[in-house]
DNA sequence: AATATTGTTTATCATATGCTAAATTAAATT
DNA sequence: AATTTAATTTAGCATATGATAAACAATATT
């Protein structure tokens, strides 16, 4: 039993092609989110307990590994089932933007994800304006659908949505972004209650779209 | 006449230290803020047609020259007035928060700005934390007490500010901040309106907790 | 058990990069 | 004009860093 134990505990020196390729990619991601795409292929190897040389068996180039990690980290990081929860009109407004937020922060709102998001974006990738594409078409065009819905205003297919009212929900959506950032960047002192500063924020919003309702506006 | 001419167009090849230094803590914003501070020392001077050990005759180390950045970027930015305007009770407060965003953005929704400020954010300085201390104090404590008195809710001598309200006016501002976060870091498309995309959260923002007053909110 | 396969390491290259010392030369001073 | 001062350049060091080739060794196959 001794011996099987050993067995057990023992350290395989080697993984399967498929393990250590995911093994390197996860390690990557904690890595890079921490110092950015500059940290050197030595310092991740031995992290990783391997050597330098063999992260090139399973990336050909520092860039091959960093476009990994970002599929990894991005790609079907939205889920299309909160376009449904959002135009389910069976619910209130204030809990469907509540229930969202909730979910999108779970997902987006982590210290890897935003610190490689901003990272990327200051690289000048193409991810973020891409991400914010999928964002901007999936998310808040619907969410500024809902909106007036809930005001009571024309629906889009009397009038497309302005510019301005999509600013509107850019704001809401990325100060609540920037929790994160200022959580996770800036390592500053946030509330740790995110779902009670939606619902503030949430009801604060629609209220105070609704109460131009009245004033015929968008 | 010609000598003359020749003689006021003739680019100087010496500098005076104090002028050359300027010029290259100018020239070094720009370059930093566009790569990072992994940007080389080389690739800096060139852009400056000088070379490379020059710049370490004005400034011993790398790390020197960036925090000189810092330094030129960051101190006296955050202008005392703007808490005076925020106050002005003479004036509405809708048009209050207007005039300051006008103020602040200028200052600070910059492409040098807001990108050094994320590199220097990822890069754990404690410059971050200390610029978002100053802006709570001195501004965004403000405007919650202004949004107290305007919603007509208890005073702040006999209620504290709470997390939340800090936190809705955080979402606020941080929401306008990351305006410039998209333009400048993601070169994301945006309105070319930023006052009137103030002049919209403001309204709504203030509408939406006044309607809460009734309420017996905070 | 012998052989083949492939995951891993060792040794190394070429270039990049922060930084220094000494030489050079433009400008100021005498 | 000669001399001094100081801004600038030339040459180069030490280490860092992405990447490669060949040797080695654990595991799978015969």
């Amino acid at each position: 039993m001794n011996s099987k134990r050993k067995k057990a505990t023992k350290v395989r020196r080697r993984l399967s092609a498929n393990d250590r390729e995911q093994q390197i990619v996860e390690e990557a991601i904690h890595f890079f989110a921490e110092g950015g795409f500059g940290g050197q292929t030595r310092e991740l190897a031995q992290r990783l307990n391997i050597t330098q040389p063999l992260l090139y068996r399973y990336f050909p180039t520092k860039q091959d590994l960093i476009e990994r990690v970002f599929n990894e980290v991005y790609i079907n990081r939205i889920n299309p089932s909160w376009a449904t929860l959002l135009r389910d009109r069976t619910r209130s407004l204030h809990d469907r933007l509540g229930d969202f937020y909730r979910h999108y922060s779970e997902a987006t709102y982590r210290y890897e994800w935003i610190r490689l998001y901003m990272f990327s974006g200051l690289r000048g990738e193409i991810l973020n304006r891409r991400y914010i594409r999928i964002v901007e078409d999936t998310l808040l065009m619907p969410i500024c659908e809902e909106i007036r819905d809930y005001c009571g205003w024309p629906s889009v297919d009397e009038k497309p949505i302005t510019e301005l009212e999509l600013e509107q929900v850019w704001v809401m959506h990325g100060g609540l972004f920037y929790y994160a950032v200022r959580k996770h960047i800036y390592h500053s002192e946030v509330s740790d209650d995110f779902p009670a500063v939606v619902s503030q924020v949430v009801t604060t919003v629609l209220e105070g779209l609704q109460s131009r309702m009245s004033k015929g506006k968008p």
